[in-house]
DNA sequence: CTGTTAGCGCGTTCAC
DNA sequence: GTGAACGCGCTAACAG
């Protein structure tokens, strides 16, 4: 049985393909009645126009894509809804397209470029070692949305947008909030190559550095390279590692929540205490620091407004309203129970102690009570 | 500046345009030096065929499917990535489409089939209420993958595959876990409609009747419907709601790994440890469960071997090697450090006992130690 | 309002 | 080994 089409539709309606088509396609010069009993016809038939043939000849198809690199990253999902949700209202379609790891995600977005007719591109996730010379070939506006990297000076003579979080920055708050706590011995799990990673490590060293503290060089461990790098696993399997060498450390501060939460449970096994023993701080915001015991202290990312921001800045530049910009957005250190004052060292009054008190307040007991492991 | 297309690359390399098409894919009637001459200057140019164009004509594109509905279901992002893996080795084009949740996945799956010529289509996630007149649309071989749900009793005229897992039996085994491990007094946190929770509730009441015990009714609680049913946030409040109700009971099984997250953490905020007070058991065995402070006592879904079965057996239809099948798999009862010997009650030395014990080599303790809430 | 027709960009016959 | 011509299914322009 050969596939239905336009034609067979036409031909059974006794009209020509074209007034199938008005029909199909909402156009508004078609007798409200050949297009009722067209379309009867064709939801009897089970047609269904073949999207090949449509992308093909349209020119008008309002459509942007979203290419995500890491599709488990938690942070992406909620992302997406909110993008999907703001497109819709647009009246744009929506393509959402998985980057595998190998991909590269420009030739990805070149190819969809032409198969779809897009109008603009939103790239999550990913890296951004490209060239200039291929980023000109993208004739559409497109904006990379990386939670993550900051790469507004890499902005040369091709035409995008940017948002994202100083990672750099917010990085060191994270680093500064546990050397208020009295932490001077801040044990770092973070990327060896990656431009997340390194950010982040920049960020940790320069808390040091602004207090003229030495960076204690050999706290700062790398995760395995032969697995995800920002996996539970691995950051299990580094702290390990680094508990197990014997080195000296009153806090651990893990660049990701999921290697945070390997951390943790590291940590649990030996049979200390968190945050009694060991403080351990993630980066991400993830909604399962907040159900994790003890709850995650990190740097909680401001997904939704990026995302929202994203999308709608995309479609301004795409309708003519707005220049390309890059946008920096603020990310929140969000105190829980997984950090506290240093046992051995003493929490300032300015910086330690009011973020213990913060601590305190949040939780509504009298300060970080420890955790046991219970296995 | 024109979109650059095949005719470009002939005229520029002063040949005809099949002759391109030849150089493309990789025909064997060309001449090998012509055939680097045009890949040299497409590389150049950076032409892109239009895919839209080639699946028009194309009758013989080895492509098949998966289409997700409920991208942020964790279990199925490694489905997904052996799914992949299985594709590529059999040089098949795998086209991965994220169905939203008002989708209709069957109406996708029609629409992609046009589009992309698909020779076979996955199913991950979704409900099964499709009406046969539906299903028999579709003309190429597909197969429910569905963590949840077995439909072989839904199998009548239209011939397609489903690969499960028993539900209701493994949802009993968890119940009948818990009530060999003394308790009598378990908790429901389930669904109230959704054939999974259906199911899982059935398992637990099956376990109870086996044992020629009353279901403790009181203790069914359902999921609020206003979110996603199966978020740790759901878990969170659902749990709380029975708390604060003053029930009594010494388990809770939520039944997915999620809901049972959420829930721990109701149950440590009220001071409460798992398991001395209570028992928390989930279903579903992420990863997230290993991890997690108490380490999670749930139903260990066999997601490597669904995947695995799925692709093979589905490219096996395509290549007429096999008929399509009804497969169910078993699960795996993983027993870690969220449930314990009830209390009040007294483990029975043939199942709980034995249980017990598990638990305690597993952890290296002498027992399920309780989990005190830090906040 | 409607039917006819010309491509969209490519793969695939055929002749050569 | 290669090129010219046709058509995949559809939309858009045009003529009626």
């Amino acid at each position: 049985m050969a596939e239905i089409t336009i034609k067979d539709i036409a031909k059974q309606c006794g009209v020509g393909v074209s007034t199938v088509s008005r029909a199909i396609n909402n156009h508004p010069d078609i007798n409200p009645e050949t297009k009722k009993m067209i379309l009867e016809v064709i939801d009897q038939t089970g047609f269904i126009p073949n999207n090949s043939a449509r992308n093909l000849k349209r020119t008008d198809a309002k459509c942007v894509a979203v290419l995500v690199k890491g599709i488990t990253n938690p942070l992406f999902s909620s992302m997406i809804k909110i993008i999907e949700e703001e497109t819709q209202r647009s009246r744009y379609a929506l393509v959402l397209r998985h980057v595998e790891e190998q991909e590269d995600e420009i030739d990805v977005a070149l190819e969809l470029e032409k198969e779809k007719r897009l109008r603009g591109i939103v790239f999550l996730g990913g890296l951004f070692e490209h060239t200039e010379e291929k980023l000109e070939k993208l004739k559409v506006p497109f904006i990379f949305s990386t939670i993550g990297v900051n790469i507004s000076d890499r902005v040369g003579k091709v035409d995008f947008s940017n948002i994202a979080v100083d990672d750099r920055l917010e990085s060191e708050k994270m680093a500064e909030y546990l050397l208020g706590l009295g932490h001077r011995k801040i044990a770092l799990i973070t990327e060896e190559k990656g431009p997340i990673g390194n950010l982040r490590t920049q960020g940790y060293r320069e808390a040091y550095a602004k207090r003229k503290l030495e960076v204690p060089e050999e706290l700062i461990c790398y995760v395995r390279e032969d697995m995800d790098h920002y996996s539970m696993e691995n950051g299990y399997l580094t702290a390990k590692k680094l508990l197990e060498s014997g080195a000296d450390f009153t806090a651990i501060y893990a660049v990701s929540d999921s290697l945070a939460i390997g951390v943790c449970r590291a940590v649990l096994e030996t049979g200390k205490s968190i945050p009694a023993d060991i403080s351990v701080a993630g980066y991400d915001g993830i909604e399962m620091g907040e159900y994790y015991n003890p709850k995650l202290t990190t740097i909680k990312q401001p997904v939704e407004e990026i995302a929202k921001k994203t999308i709608r800045l995309l479609l301004d530049v795409i309708g003519g309203r707005k220049e390309h910009q890059q946008i920096v957005l603020a990310a929140e250190l969000v105190m829980r129970d997984s950090t506290g004052p240093c046992a051995d060292g003493e929490a300032e009054s300015a910086d330690g102690m009011r973020a213990g008190a913060a601590v305190a307040r949040k939780t509504g007991s009298s300060g970080a009570a420890p955790v046991m492991y219970s296995g």
